[in-house]
DNA sequence: CATCAATAGTTAGCTTGCTAAATAATGGTG
DNA sequence: CACCATTATTTAGCAAGCTAACTATTGATG
């Protein structure tokens, strides 16, 4: 037993993997609730904000890629939405295969009101940080996915 | 627009919440990867590990707060660890309401074989990272752990 | 001592991630 | 042009989180 005590890292550092989980949870939790009025959930929402991200057009799969989920758990959240009548799938007349994505006009205009709810939750879980600890924190955050996207996909490149 | 190239913070802020997520994820499945061989999971994994952590002998509900989730999760895992015989429930003679959770001696060899190659992840996705900056990370996992459980539940003390 | 709220745990069923396998369209090759 | 590997999407079903509602004990109170 050492006689100082440890760096915060040290308690934490078996664990982080589990609070990042834990905080996310937490933070899902406060989106749902923060968007639960507005018939959205936040898995939902973050296939909406993306489709803003991307832009309309764009395929399923470049949309799941930028969504770093899979492509069946894309498949059920647009099938709500779709029900919802907040987006479209148009089917490529080039290709076939794939879909490309639309907003409705009722789409475009929730992920507006949405998206003020959305910036007070984001205030809040930043309360108390400095601009340096989130950039420091986002630094740390890349870092670790970089490590852990290597450590699942050995042999791949970065491409 | 700025003609200045914005701080990471600034370009993650909107998606840190969806980044730990995202982390989280690819942690669980590279932890399943290493253990699976074992026939273990992240999810009991975590809860054979919290047991040592709380020593045995705790009541589920204090099990189930140290992990921070809910009863009815626990359970189930519960039963999928009683099922492998590697913990046992006994009743509490003091109370009949609770269960004791205790290690089988195979459960307790099964920990010490995990550890080790649970290790090798942890020491893979902290790859590249400093002390300070790890101590850093921590810290602000902390404060927003603090600022979202407030969100969650507005009115309620720290006790 | 009967009753009743609080507490520990379980059961049932939802959500949203995943993987494996099916379907459909494309595009290159003999 | 027939065949076949590749690519986009869907379907089916598993994993592990959640909430709501049930059961069984406990302990306080009239």
């Amino acid at each position: 037993m050492s006689n100082k005590a440890p760096a915060l890292h040290e308690t934490l550092r078996p664990s982080m993997g589990a609070a990042m989980g834990r905080i996310h949870r937490l933070w899902r939790s406060a989106i749902n609730q923060a968007v639960g009025e507005l018939g959205m959930t936040e898995a939902r929402w973050a296939v909406l904000l993306h489709l803003v991200k991307v832009g309309e057009g764009c395929t399923q799969q470049v949309l799941a890629d930028e969504l770093a989920i899979e492509m069946p758990s894309l498949t059920r959240t647009l099938n709500q939405l779709q029900e919802q009548e907040l987006i479209e799938r148009r089917r490529d007349p080039a290709d076939g295969r794939v879909h490309t994505l639309w907003f409705t006009p009722a789409g475009r205009q929730r992920v507006a009101d949405l998206a003020v709810h959305v910036a007070k939750v984001r205030e809040q879980i930043y309360q108390g940080l400095s601009t340096e600890q989130l950039d420091a924190f986002a630094e740390v955050l890349l870092q670790m996915e970089t490590n852990v996207r290597g450590m699942l996909n050995p042999g791949e490149a970065s491409a």
